[in-house]
DNA sequence: GATTCGTATGCTTATTAAGGCATACGAATT
DNA sequence: AATTCGTATGCCTTAATAAGCATACGAATC
């Protein structure tokens, strides 16, 4: 079932973690590494498993992927995601992602990729 | 963390079920076996799952346990329930099991239970 | 006090998942 | 074509979970 798939992803503090930053729109995995403080590894295992679910798409971009949420997110998706995001506003592990979000945006060149582009967002990636 | 709890929580649809259920009221266990139609032991199980991690109370009415949901949910608990509800509703799993809620409803001595009466709702056990 | 009823728990098995290390991959660079 | 860079994956260990069977428990009844 569908509910049951989302809350599986979100029942690990890692996924939550990416996927709060993801809505605020698209990032590679290398700035995944800056802004979360965790091991290359980890990301992209977590990414794979979002992927795997239909969370999130990937598109390669040269050497780098960028990550985003899926084009077309089910109401049940769209709802949870939107409960996340009220929980997280106040979670200070949420609040430190997304300052070292913000910190990293300025220096790191936009990027337009074909497919992204349907995702909502801006694209933070480009390293 | 408190939302990982949760989310552990609500991804499996056995407690899914309970939760939702629960959400009308309090309701004891051999409810539950009718409304779900599950053997005794796995609704037994979740239910304690579901009590360690205090989303859940029971109490003891003779030969019944009645359970009801926890009396000061968090604004985290608060925000996924209502959330759970909103997309249960179209849910056919979800809107069978409210419908043998209902049809038990009428059959069953409404119980009040000294701790239990602070929780949200009517009881509807008496077995 | 023995039995019955409703519920909970211990044990076992199978599945899933998390984390880390090493390594493989594709794209770009040299 | 060899190397480098960013990312993904295979393998391993460990831990958590689900399900079912048998059994234990507490309260009521006989």
């Amino acid at each position: 079932m569908e509910l049951i798939k989302i809350y599986a992803c979100l029942c690990d503090l890692t996924r939550l973690r990416l996927l709060n930053v993801l809505a605020q729109g698209p990032v590679c995995v290398c700035h995944f590494q800056e802004i979360l403080q965790e091991p290359q590894v980890k990301i992209s295992k977590h990414l794979a498993y979002l992927r795997q679910r239909g969370l999130v798409r990937a598109e390669r971009q040269g050497n780098w992927v960028i990550y985003a949420l899926a084009p077309k997110p089910s109401r049940e998706l769209k709802a949870n995601l939107a409960c996340l995001q009220d929980c997280a506003r106040e979670n200070p592990v949420f609040k430190r992602d997304a300052a070292r979000l913000k910190k990293i945006e300025p220096s790191c060149a936009w990027v337009r990729a074909g497919e992204l582009e349907k995702a909502p967002g801006q694209y933070r990636c480009g390293c």
